[in-house]
RNA sequence: GCGCGGGUAGCUUAGUCGGUUGGAGCACCCGGCUGAUAACCGGGAGGUCGCAGGUUCAAGUCCUGCCUCGCGCACCA
């Protein structure tokens, strides 16, 4: 503990900026984990953001519940050890440095040299990252950057072969063949939650094409929004039990518009429910069938050779498929066995014909069609539309009309690659997968052992996503990243390489089987293209070479929770005792990205969960409303707030302004709202209390008082600080940081500020000892240290200051107020640990009534105001009497109330009904169940009782029935309002069996010597302002003149007090008729004219 | 299209188990109070509680449908 030093003013940046300063010097970081190092564990694990682009608010946010978590639990006694992290690998790196270097192509990236290219990324992701340090700094986000895990690291990558190796051990990795969306551009394939970046709505030709059957002279209709894919068709699926029709046009199309059409006498075949939508022609209707009868039927294909038919037997035949529906198209679905994921598996099932008539630069093959091959797919629309329309059709074998029976524009919403913004195409590719399918149920059983915040992301969002989990599609065509560890030989032998020393090993035996290698140190960077040039050999004693794949980045951050460690290679003792771990929290954004990999490869690799709890973050828009991007120009600069209001008030707006999963409108106004109410009224608190404790010498250790003799208002303020300290905490353990701060800026505004400092300041102006004083200082000490506390967590620079300055210490190694054992429930309640709940602070007794009584004495207070200003009193001429009508005893409070009232005496009336009558309010919770229909009638007679005298009386005798439903007390709120007439007012507190209603009553009548006592207030209060304007000391002395006219009487003991209040040592009182100084000021009350002059 | 979360005063928001008079803060107007404060207090103005039905004696609150914003999923043929 330490003495109080005054305050001085506030400069919020340069106090925190000192104050990150000396933080630094004490390395008040480490020194606050160490502190607690016999503490229980609570294991925070932070989420690696990139470093290659700048941090905006948003990631503020993001950064300012993790740290609010670990500071909590920090000074609840626990364990909490920080370290950060960087996500280095990845497309977004590659595009930034393809855009710089202009390299947009593979074949440029290849030309420049692979090593160059990846050393240029492996220098890239640094680029903000001194940005992102100074703003982690700066906002006070206390996380390990010095030792931080980064995902390039030869350690992690490591760790990350490891991993896929045990996957690989387990048969949960797999090379496979299946419809990913594709770039050609980037030459990359996408997993589901990169795609989900990119859908853009587009409006495209789609076209219905004539399927001409063999052996017969109808053609099938099938629909398709991707004219690109039909080159590849090879097969028609139908739905086995919907009903088709085949149909003869019957007359000519009136108005035909675009490309296509068909004659009279021409039939086809669709579904019967979509006859409607599809054809344009009068027709009728020959027969109808079942899909089952189509199954089987071969037709001509549309561009003949541009699949080989191979030794399949089913191309270009009528499939059976049960997927399909008649929601949209004709209810037959054009199969392209390469360019689509349903395609792909029914061809697969059937036996169709598997090729490409598409490359993986996006061109279609040689051999396609003379007019398409080479071009790019998603420019050959009108080429295809235009063959199809041609008489007889692309394939010269259909009808006169041609194959195209009619175009359609199409908008929908189609991915689109993120990076680049090209539309993606589906493509068969050779990709590796995780069998993210084969462990499904324990994705689900671990998800709902996780404590999400809030739970519906968690069993919804989440769940959903689980529900529906897809293989993970974790191969990349791309350079920079961790390399897939897994070498093949041609014959298809495989092997996963788990380790550098396993890399070394298999290396040693290609060499001694004569397969000529690299050095391959100790220290082999994992990267392209050093590893690459490694040749393994297969058991046969043939070359194998490694799968050109790295790894979705995303992989890479899933492996946090070990890869941090190195492990298994460090020995295993760290991840051991951190794993799972307690708290992650970011982004609700992550939710597929990775709060799903961590769970995908903890599940798969140890088949546990990753993380205990998992707080999601809303997203953070601007305060339009709209998402925050760079695109949009609308991102907040957070220096633009710490260089204004500071870290503290931005911290607090964003944590108050709603639930941590709710979109946040980021509203710049509302930092500063927060900077004027929270801290500026907290260091006015601070300022008073340790200015006053400064010049009294007062030592919190020695000047000790105990709270049973302090005085009711010490009390009261003691008891609500428990209370509110309580509900604090309670919110915190389920989350609701911000109904948590909102409450406690509540009270430190309210109860603190406007209501215990206010009525407290001439406690502490008296010079003199004594102990009304000291009770003062003591709470003050007391009630700011255990608010700093609190405060801590959320907005840790001025509350640090202050608790340093009160109590010598820094608040981030004090407790958190709340010591009852088993208050961390929730935490690691596993392995509670009995020293850190002995380390916390106990609370001051609490006392639920005195609070109720003084939110009375409160409301009271105000209800006075009201009066004076209905009867139109000045608030300073004191009334002489104040009359209390009925409610609780609040007699322990007349002090307070009278001064606050501005009376001299304040009196309990106990002849209720000289200011009071009753009225009768009906409880409808208790009547409507016996009334039933009839309770508003019922309602209304007690409402409008003429006479509620007597109706209290019938039904406390229990005579008392209306329309035919006897009413009893408890069916009734008896109320009490003041009789009209008197300059009282009436209040009620509570609703319900807690209700309580009291009136307050001021005495109208002047007296000589209550006139004397309001002008000796009055002008008092205009010479403290002329003071305060002169910018006179406190204790500065003054000369004083007064001149009055159409006065009342001043009293000698009026005159008095104001020359003590005013500190005059020297005071002239003129009579009336002296000349008047021209410098006086004057003013006017009730009629009187005052004037005065200080110097 | 499906799912989740919103829609309450000009703005930001609270609103418990359905209970009859929907609270705050910011901004605005009038008044008061003040030798801690960018403060505070009283009053005023400002509300179709997204819309429409329904359940109920009673709906901001429960149910159904719709509109709208955000997010996610599926966007498939």
């Amino acid at each position: 503990m330490a003495q109080p030093k005054p305050a001085g003013e506030l400069d919020a940046v340069s106090m925190e900026n000192a104050l990150l300063e000396t933080w630094k010097q004490e390395n008040a970081f480490q020194s606050s984990i160490e502190s607690r190092k016999d503490g229980a564990p609570f294991i925070f694990l932070e989420g690696p953001p990139t470093a290659n682009g700048k941090p905006g608010i948003h990631h503020v946010v993001a950064r300012a519940y993790k740290d609010l978590v670990c500071r909590w639990k920090s000074m609840e006694g626990f364990h909490v050890e920080r370290k950060g992290g960087w996500d280095t690998h990845g497309l977004p790196v590659e595009i930034e440095v393809q855009k710089r270097m202009d390299l947009m192509s593979n074949e440029a990236i290849e030309a420049y040299g692979m090593d160059n290219f990846n050393q240029a990324c492996r220098e890239s992701v640094w680029t903000y990252e001194s940005a992102w340090r100074e703003m982690t700094e700066r906002m006070a986000y206390w996380v390990d950057l010095d030792n931080p895990y980064v995902t390039l690291d030869n350690n992690y990558v490591e760790s990350c072969w490891w991993a896929l190796k045990q996957m690989f051990d387990k048969e949960l990795l797999y090379r496979g063949h299946k419809v990913l969306p594709y770039c050609p551009q980037t030459g990359t394939s996408y997993s589901s939650h990169e795609v989900a970046l990119g859908y853009k709505e587009v409006e495209e030709p789609s076209v219905y094409v004539k399927f001409k059957l063999n052996d017969d002279d109808a053609s099938i209709l099938a629909w398709t929004t991707t004219p690109w894919t039909l080159p590849g068709n090879v097969g028609l699926a139908v739905g086995p039990d919907v009903t088709y029709v085949r149909v003869r046009i019957s007359e000519d199309a009136e108005n035909w518009s675009g490309a296509g059409g068909a004659s009279v006498g021409e039939e086809v075949i669709l579904a019967k429910d979509l006859m409607k939508e599809v054809l344009r022609h009068n027709v009728e209707i020959i027969e109808e069938f079942h899909g089952s009868e189509l199954v089987g039927r071969s037709y001509e294909p549309l561009f003949p050779g541009a699949v080989p038919a191979g030794d399949s037997t089913s191309g270009w035949t009528v499939l059976a498929a049960d997927w399909v529906t008649t929601t949209d198209g004709t209810g037959v679905v054009h199969t392209a066995v390469m360019y689509g994921e349903d395609d792909y598996h029914l061809g697969m099932e059937a036996g169709l014909p598997a090729y490409h008539t598409v490359g993986m630069d996006g061109a279609f093959n040689k051999g396609t069609h003379p007019k398409l091959d080479g071009r790019y797919v998603k420019e050959c629309d009108e080429a295809i539309i235009e063959l199809l329309s041609s008489p007889k059709g692309s394939n010269g074998k259909g009808p006169d009309s041609g194959l195209l029976y009619r175009e359609k524009s199409y908008s929908h919403d189609y991915p689109h690659c993120w990076r680049t913004d090209h539309p993606l195409l589906y493509y068969a590719m050779d990709s590796w997968f995780v069998k993210m399918t084969a462990v499904k149920e324990k994705l689900l059983e671990f998800n709902d052992g996780v404590e999400w915040a809030p739970d519906w992301v968690g069993e919804g969002r989440f769940g959903e996503w689980l529900r529906n989990v897809k293989d993970w599609a974790i191969s990349r065509e791309r350079y920079w990243g961790t390399p897939l560890p897994v070498w093949r030989s041609e014959d298809g032998e495989m092997k996963c390489i788990g380790s550098i020393a396993e890399l070394q090993q298999e290396v040693a035996k290609a060499v001694s089987a004569g397969i000529s290698n690299p050095e391959c140190p100790d220290d082999v960077d994992l990267h392209r293209p050093i590893v690459d040039g490694f040749t393994l050999v297969s058991s046969s004693g043939q070359p194998m070479q490694r799968e050109p794949f790295v790894m979705d980045c995303w992989f890479d951050s899933g492996c946090a929770p070990f890869a941090q460690w190195h492990h298994p290679f460090d020995g295993g003792e760290k991840f051991d005792s951190s794993f799972p771990v307690d708290y992650i929290c970011e982004g609700v954004d992550q939710t597929r990205g990775w709060f799903y990999t961590l769970l995908a490869v903890s599940t798969t690799v140890f088949d546990m969960p990753a993380y205990k709890r998992c707080l999601s973050l809303g997203l953070i828009l601007d305060a339009e409303g709209k998402k925050m991007s760079k695109s949009r120009g609308n991102i907040v600069d957070p220096w633009d707030h710490f260089n204004r209001e500071g870290a503290d008030a931005t911290r607090w707006y964003m944590v108050t302004a709603g639930a941590p999963w709710s979109p946040l409108k980021f509203d710049s106004n509302g930092v500063r709202e927060t900077y004027a109410k929270m801290f500026l009224t907290l260091w006015n608190i601070y300022k008073f209390h340790a200015d006053y404790a400064a010049l009294d010498g007062f030592n919190p250790e020695t000047d000790t008082m105990d709270v049973s003799q302090r005085p009711v208002l010490d009390r009261w303020i003691l008891s609500r600080l428990a209370t509110v300290a309580n509900s604090y905490h309670n919110d915190f353990k389920s989350w609701n940081f911000h109904k948590a701060c909102r409450d406690l800026e509540d009270f430190v505004v309210n109860d603190l500020s406007n209501w215990y400092v206010r009525r407290s300041r001439r406690r502490l102006w008296d010079e003199a000892e004594n102990n009304d004083k000291l009770a003062c200082q003591n709470t003050l000490h007391e009630v700011l240290t255990t608010v700093c506390r609190l405060v801590a967590p959320v907005s840790p620079f001025m509350v640090d200051v202050i608790h340093r300055n009160l109590d010598g210490r820094s608040v981030h190694q004090a407790a958190w107020p709340l010591g009852v054992p088993g208050s961390l429930e929730g935490a690691t309640a596993d392995n509670w640990d009995e020293k850190a709940a002995e380390a916390t602070a106990q609370l001051p007794p609490q006392d639920l009534s005195l609070e109720q009584n003084m939110e009375l004495v409160r409301e009271l207070a105000e209800t006075g105001r009201r009066i004076r200003v209905e009867a139109g009193r000045r608030q300073r001429l004191p009334c002489g009497e104040g009359w209390i009508v009925s409610g609780p005893d609040l007699s322990q409070f007349h002090d307070i109330l009278a001064e606050e009232l501005n009376v001299e005496h304040i009196a309990i009336e106990q002849d209720l009904d000289r200011f009071q009558q009753i009225e009768l309010a009906p409880n409808f919770r208790a009547l409507a169940p016996k009334a039933r229909s009839e309770v508003n009638a019922i309602a209304g007679e007690i409402k409008n009782s003429k006479d509620p005298i007597s109706m209290l009386e019938s039904i406390k005798a229990g005579t008392c029935e209306i329309m035919g439903v006897k009413i009893e007390e408890s069916d009734i709120e008896v109320r009490r309002v003041e009789r009209s007439g008197f300059a009282a007012s009436t209040v009620q507190i509570g609703h319900g069996d807690d209700a309580s209603q009291i009136s307050l009553v001021l005495d109208m009548n002047d007296t000589p010597e209550l006139l004397s006592k309001g002008l000796a207030r009055d002008i008092t209060r205009r010479i403290q302002a002329k003071r305060k304007d002169l910018n006179l000391e406190i204790e500065a002395n003054i000369d004083l003149e007064i001149w009055m006219s159409n006065a009342p009487e001043l009293f000698d003991d009026d005159r008095q007090w104001i020359v003590n209040e005013t500190r005059a040592s020297g005071v002239i009182f003129h009579p009336e008729g002296d000349v008047i100084s021209t410098e006086a000021d004057e003013f006017e009350v009730d009629g009187t004219t005052v004037s005065f002059t200080v110097k």
